[in-house]
DNA sequence: TAAATGTATGCAAAATATTGCATGTTTTGA
DNA sequence: TCAAAACATGCAATATTTTGCATACATTTA
């Protein structure tokens, strides 16, 4: 029997019981209980199970998992999540839109927050079930491949029946002049029936945002609430948003 | 120096330049272009990569992915998945339950497949968006958190206005008394309207869940369609199951 | 289309990894 | 606290993997 298979009967015994220990595998195996015990440790090095004095102990495995090397701007965007979170309250319902900055939030979000979320992100779903106390409702629809999130009708028309007390919406383009755009029609709709459901909208957007006009519109100039950047307060770029009136947090 | 270290920087190469060609680096790390192709090739199968003619070039990272070293007995899973990829033809409208048997054949698709393919589990959603061709639509509900699957009347209500080709349904327990049961009554009732959404059901069950029952009903014995398991067609296990008719494959 | 360049595969030598034992140390639990 | 069990480490025999070469095949490009 090769070293690997027999490494997989081991992640196998520990996983159908709680824990297994290396006599009982050694014998089992028919190898030395050395041989068990550098498996182990090898094993436990990936993470796949816990050694502990004796033979081994499962290890909670998480069947996904993302990797934030991927995600551009990412120390930007934490610092954005971060000051979003201050926002939140126990018992608020939350619409949230796609986006690596909403991912961030999600991820970033308390453990002890207790929230209802509505989400149409496959990613941002998948980060909330690590949430004990989130109930999370999935907005089912055509599953769009590259940003992984559900579009079409039955999208806004899901959205046009519910109400929430905030939604996050991350943001593609803020210009004085148009507002907030975007450059996808359906992503357009999308956010604008999260508006329309929600008491408070809060934008999230990257300083890389600012001043550019995208195809579809949003919300225009006048009518946006909160928006949240990572911007320093006292930024010269920001001073014509503030004149204007924009709530910047 | 070792191999893992020069696939490292291989790796570091790629990801500095676009694109880097075997013959420089087999002068560079001082090996021959066979090594270097064979270290590509490997490293390509890992995802780190993407072999071409002449060399390697960077691939785009994915966001999201999943541990397969997690499943439980996938080895066993990747045979009955393989085996239910048979049944698939293009043009299919599939619907697809959750659990890792499911999952390891969303993964294993052919990549060529034309089909649109209906599914409440995010893991196999989030799978599916690899597929160019698979139009993949997302039922949406409550999600349970564990199973990351969505549930309730939402759900049962979807696919009871749908009409499929085939389903995927997972089994979690298949006995000559009780047929397929499951342990959950939220997805016991989601099974059943899933069979009666589809023209044709396929049960894929390994074979640890034979001779199991348990407390919700799914399907009785005499309506079960098609079962693909991994047992040897020929064990004795499965005799009483064929003798009363069923349809292993 | 032909030459040049790149690729796949089998093979044997060389490099590397694995394994069980011997030895001494640490941990456990009565 | 002390004996038994579990553990770590060095080492040599053994098993496996890696590697470059030779050969034949495929792809590119001038």
């Amino acid at each position: 029997m090769k070293k690997k298979e027999r490494q997989q009967k081991i992640i196998d015994e520990v996983s159908i019981n709680r824990r297994v220990n290396s006599s009982f595998l050694s014998e089992k195996l028919e190898v030395s209980e050395d041989t068990i015990r550098r498996d182990i440790k090898e094993l436990d090095d990936r993470g796949l199970l816990t050694k502990v004095h004796g033979g081994a102990i499962s290890t909670i495995q998480k069947l996904y998992h993302y990797n934030e090397d991927v995600i551009y701007n990412r120390e930007n965007k934490v610092r954005i999540a971060l000051k979003a979170i201050t926002l939140l309250e126990d018992g608020m319902v939350i619409i949230m839109s796609g986006g690596t900055t909403n991912l961030i939030l999600a991820k970033l979000l308390p453990k002890k927050l207790k929230a209802t979320i509505y989400t149409y992100s496959l990613p941002i779903a998948m980060q909330l079930t690590e949430h004990p106390l989130i109930e999370t409702i999935f907005i089912g629809g055509k599953i769009h491949r590259s940003s992984m999130v559900t579009t079409g009708i039955d999208v806004i028309q899901y959205l046009s029946n519910l109400r929430a007390n905030l939604c996050f919406i991350g943001v593609s383009a803020l210009s004085l002049e148009q507002g907030i755009t975007d450059e996808g029609y359906e992503v357009s709709l999308i956010k604008k029936a999260m508006i329309s459901a929600s008491q408070h909208t809060v934008y999230l957007a990257t300083y890389n945002k600012l001043n550019s006009i995208l195809n579809y519109d949003v919300c225009g100039f006048n009518d946006i609430g909160t928006v949240v950047t990572d911007f320093e307060p006292k930024a010269p770029e920001l001073k014509a948003y503030k004149n204007a009136g924009l709530n910047l947090v």
